[in-house]
DNA sequence: TAGTGGTCTAGACCACCGC
DNA sequence: CGGTGGTCTAGACCACTAG
């Protein structure tokens, strides 16, 4: 559409397809899409963003697989009934903190240690260091209303951060930390794992239970090098991780 | 491209994008594409394939998240390092023996009971079902080279098989008798948990620890219609599960 | 600077839904 | 049948990488 007669005003942030994704979840965050009910066409979405349809159903794909609406061949899509539970799908790579923000909770991070040691081979590898360099290794508890969700295991190259921030490090958010030394990862290939380890973690409020669901993670940047990779461990049962499998 | 010059002779199964992906899939376990080693740029491809870049963009996306190639803004798609260990990508909904044979071994199936009975309240609301409907539960066992990698409890509406046929329901794939009656899931929601559960599963060869990793899945169809849920437990160490996360 | 992937567009045709 | 989403195309421009 070259004509922003209708344009809906948009916050100029990343791509076109994810400013109509962030705009459509406010609206129905808002209540102006209620749930259950249908949105508005992809062909109206387009016209009114002044938008192709494909970057409409980019954003609506988005949407989808983070189970907040639900695309229905033939009919329209829909908003997705609840439980008002706010669910994090698995795919999408973001804080720990932001992810407990928008699922409507209070979020703390607590670092327990902070080692600078020397890598060892498989670190060296794994990271593609310089024989002998020196890696930070962190370890974090997370919160949630005061509450511990998970423990988060991390190692990163020491060489990223001048020595006079290297001891601040993953005192609040690891991601801000790197993104102040110029090093953006941007996506993480994670195993799944479940894990029972009653070793896991420290604290009076551990689960008891020592049952986690693990992420393992190696974080890279655009260009696919390797940037840290971490061990988190989520607790069973307070923290749901969702997916959409399709076929 | 819209002459067939150098077309590359695709499977026609299925949309455009899965034939590419299939092929160049295909092309990578054979060899011809090796690991570390370039693919041709996206340009190239679509011209070899005789469609549009979109299209091969699509596919090489799914191959990206299934961990087997590496995307590089500027430089080119690399397939990835081994590893040579066969991934699962956790968001892709296949039926189980389908997902075993891609990961080179030989799947099995064995099912250990069928129970013909009256729903629940909660699986009457779950599946929409009239009050007083009748459901199959059936509890399998999925073997990969004659080991036991996951257990497997599924729950079906009854309607949907003939009585002469119900009988039979499961004794290979569930996905399987569902399309011969019409039935057609194409997704699913799952809820992804650690479980410790020792009663889980039977037989001698059940994994000791009762570690697994529990996909709570709600299956619908295309109108998003509830089809059957299960609940599956895949063996902690037996299966692996991988995900691509991103920013 | 040449070549690659990243994003977006306008338009087309098809498959599916519900009236 | 009209309206919806599903897929695909040809072309454009931009951002990034590497020589």
């Amino acid at each position: 559409m070259t004509s922003p007669t209708s344009d809906r005003r948009l916050r100029p942030t990343g791509t076109l397809a994810q400013q109509v994704s962030d705009d459509v979840r406010k609206r129905i965050g808002s209540g102006e899409f209620a749930a259950n009910e249908r949105l508005p066409s992809e062909t109206a979405l387009a016209a009114e963003y002044g938008v192709s349809r494909v970057t409409v159903r980019t954003a609506l794909r988005t949407l989808e697989s983070q189970g907040l609406i639900d695309v229905r061949h033939g009919s329209g899509s829909f908003v997705a009934g609840f439980g008002t539970q706010i669910r994090a799908g698995i795919q999408e790579l973001r804080s720990m903190s932001e992810t407990i923000r928008a699922m409507g909770h209070t979020p703390g991070m607590q670092r327990h240690s902070l080692t600078h040691r020397r890598a060892t081979p498989e670190e060296e590898e794994l990271l593609r260091l310089a024989s002998g360099e020196a890696v930070l290794h962190i370890e974090r508890m997370v919160l949630a209303d005061r509450r511990p969700v998970a423990f988060s295991y991390d190692t990163v190259p020491a060489r990223f951060f001048p020595p006079e921030r290297a001891e601040h490090v993953g005192e609040a958010s690891l991601f801000d930390d790197l993104d102040a030394a110029g090093i953006h990862p941007v996506r993480a290939s994670a195993e799944i794992h479940a894990v029972v380890d009653p070793t896991i973690g420290w604290g009076s409020n551990r689960p008891k239970q020592g049952l986690y669901i693990l992420l393992d993670q190696l974080h890279v940047d655009r260009q696919s090098t390797p940037v840290f990779f971490s061990k988190t461990y989520f607790a069973e049962g307070r923290f749901q991780f969702v997916v959409l499998r399709t076929r």
